[in-house]
DNA sequence: TTGTAAGCGTTATCAA
DNA sequence: TTGATAACGCTTACAA
């Protein structure tokens, strides 16, 4: 197979110089028929500009990273599904980095700006360590994090707000009136894990109910472990009427074993996710959940991201977007069908599914 | 900001020329004095390869593109997930593109292959045109298709077999001694409608069923829509015993109405769906679906596809992944709480959010 | 309006 | 073992 064309090429063709053939391709000012005697030498040849050569050159490759901790968690690719197109309009490739959760592939990728093969780059990451501030720190490439930064580090910064998303979810339980609202978390030692629990005791302190360890069950972020966990707060407190759950999957696991247990939700216990992934939309009775805005975070983080690259220098950024509590059948009253309230018809009709 | 070193700053730095820094950061054989006076300065300077001159240089960018039809759809997302990590492993980088279901886009994805900023291309198109093929026969770069592409095309090709599939679930439901089989299908315009109810006639004919078009209803491939679908259709035929869905967002859509109008899953009515999504083990029935294997047509697509990088010209090659059917409650018998058939236990950890 | 030539940051050839 | 030098394909002064 021959190689392609080049602007040496078409010149020959052409009989023009290397600098007139570039010059039409970038509609610089040029005789008409030179113009016409270029044009017609690219298309016989059937040119393409080399992208390589040109970020070689101008030292820009329209090409921008999303590292994110995991290509299977929804709450990334609701992100991923709001930058794709944010970076597309404006002309830039998008680079997918997944870094399953490893620190050191969250470095790797830091430190690989250095390559240049981006313009610029949005993470997500777990939890940001000294290594990531220094990377972060020494980097020439733009930088969106997702995710908690310590005050004053200067990066762009898009964040969601757990904290006040629990208060919301435990409110709204409180005004249903239960009293006896339990907290399934998983591991405190994540992120995510701590600042739920913290927000659940906060939450409760506010509203005057008292902190009942009993009422608290600490499993894992899945389903499994989620039933489980519900299972063993069953057992040792049967009277609780309203469980908040850290994320979906969890919540999911506890339907399973509320409806094994013959427990009708929500009238015996009400039942809150978190995240408002696809499933809560999906499971019956249709789950109550607090959306922590994943998707507005991705589009935020794109937004910010090109702010920097097409607009030059300016002071580091931070958005905070703010959760919301997406009611369902899991707390609003009876479960219901087709066009009931919470069946969440016509809402997320881009999860059609037609291969 | 000063610009990054090069090689330039790392020759003077050390003393030597821009060749002998290039061969050291090569491996190449040099004196040791060397090595270590280059190494001390690049360290020292924290400098990194530029990607882009290599690439130019090399003519190699170690960046595969995987272009979708639809960042929201989770039969793509399925393929990702595979994608990403065989190429992470060959130390491809994944740039990842939306054709958001329009023609023209992906016709401009093969057109952009010619700007050489990827080695390889994995597409799933949504249909195969003309212009498809002629860029497919035009290009430079190896291509593999996730999809159905004409006998003789000269492609790799991975493709799924939904024929097969709907009859794996007819011969289910029949198995189960359901004798009023109705089909909701999504528009007869689109590949997977249309080849979907063919099957479906197909497998009512081997099986000796007569094929009764008041039993085939058509809608689109949403929850609202087969919803609907299924509504007029137990208006017309109220002695349907099974429903053959022609994808999962259907299906949940048929549980919906199903519920409301009082029938029991799977006693009165069994519940098929297609594609295995992660709202099929969510749902609640949990709901048995024809996996098509998205998930392995996406690996298959990137071995396809490394290897052809990695090993040089060989004949194209084409795989077919055959489907499965995954049995659960909305047809398996009763439905059931945790633990028992079809509750998906313990198969889908990875779609856990942490975030 | 056009061509010559330098340069983007590498790799690789060829003498020394 | 090393350095000077020519590519890779493009953009852009600078001269003509």
């Amino acid at each position: 197979m021959a190689d392609g064309p080049t602007i040496n090429t078409i010149a020959e063709r052409a009989g023009v110089s290397i600098a007139s053939v570039s010059r039409v391709l970038n509609g610089l000012p040029t005789r008409q028929e030179t113009v016409r005697k270029v044009m017609a030498a690219a298309d016989e040849l059937g040119y393409v500009r080399n992208a390589v050569a040109r970020s070689l050159k101008s030292r820009r490759t329209h090409q921008v990273a999303f590292a994110m901790a995991d290509v299977g968690n929804p709450a990334y690719l609701a992100m991923l599904r709001q930058i794709q197109p944010v970076l597309k309009a404006a002309g830039y490739r998008l680079v997918l980095h997944s870094t399953d959760a490893v620190v050191a592939d969250e470095i790797d990728v830091l430190h690989s700006l250095g390559e240049r093969y981006v313009d610029g780059l949005i993470m997500s990451p777990l939890r940001v360590t000294e290594a990531h501030l220094q990377m972060l720190a020494a980097a020439r490439t733009p930088v969106v994090i997702i995710g908690q930064v310590p005050d004053g580090t200067r990066v762009d910064n898009v964040r969601a707000d757990s904290r006040t998303g629990v208060r919301l979810a435990i409110d709204h339980l409180y005004a249903l009136g239960r009293r006896r609202i339990a907290m399934v978390n998983g591991p405190l030692d994540t992120v995510p894990g701590a600042a739920r629990g913290a927000a659940y005791r906060e939450a409760l302190q506010d509203l005057g109910l008292p902190y009942d360890e009993n009422l608290v069950q600490i499993g894992d972020f899945y389903r499994a472990e989620g039933g489980r966990a519900v299972a063993e707060l069953l057992a040792r407190v049967p009277d609780v009427d309203a469980l908040m759950c850290a994320n979906d999957l969890i919540a999911l696991g506890a339907l399973d074993v509320l409806r094994a247990a013959g427990r009708r939700v929500p009238q015996d216990v009400a039942v809150v996710g978190m995240d408002d992934t696809d499933l809560a939309a999906a499971s019956w009775p249709s789950l109550t959940s607090v959306s922590l805005g994943s998707a507005e975070r991705g589009k935020a983080a794109a937004e910010l991201l090109l702010e920097r690259l097409q607009g030059g220098d300016r002071e580091p950024r931070r958005v905070t977007v703010p959760p919301e509590l997406v009611i369902r059948a899991s707390t609003a009253g009876e479960p219901v069908g087709p066009g009931g309230p919470g069946a969440g018809y016509g809402q997320r009709t881009d999860e059609g599914g037609k291969a």
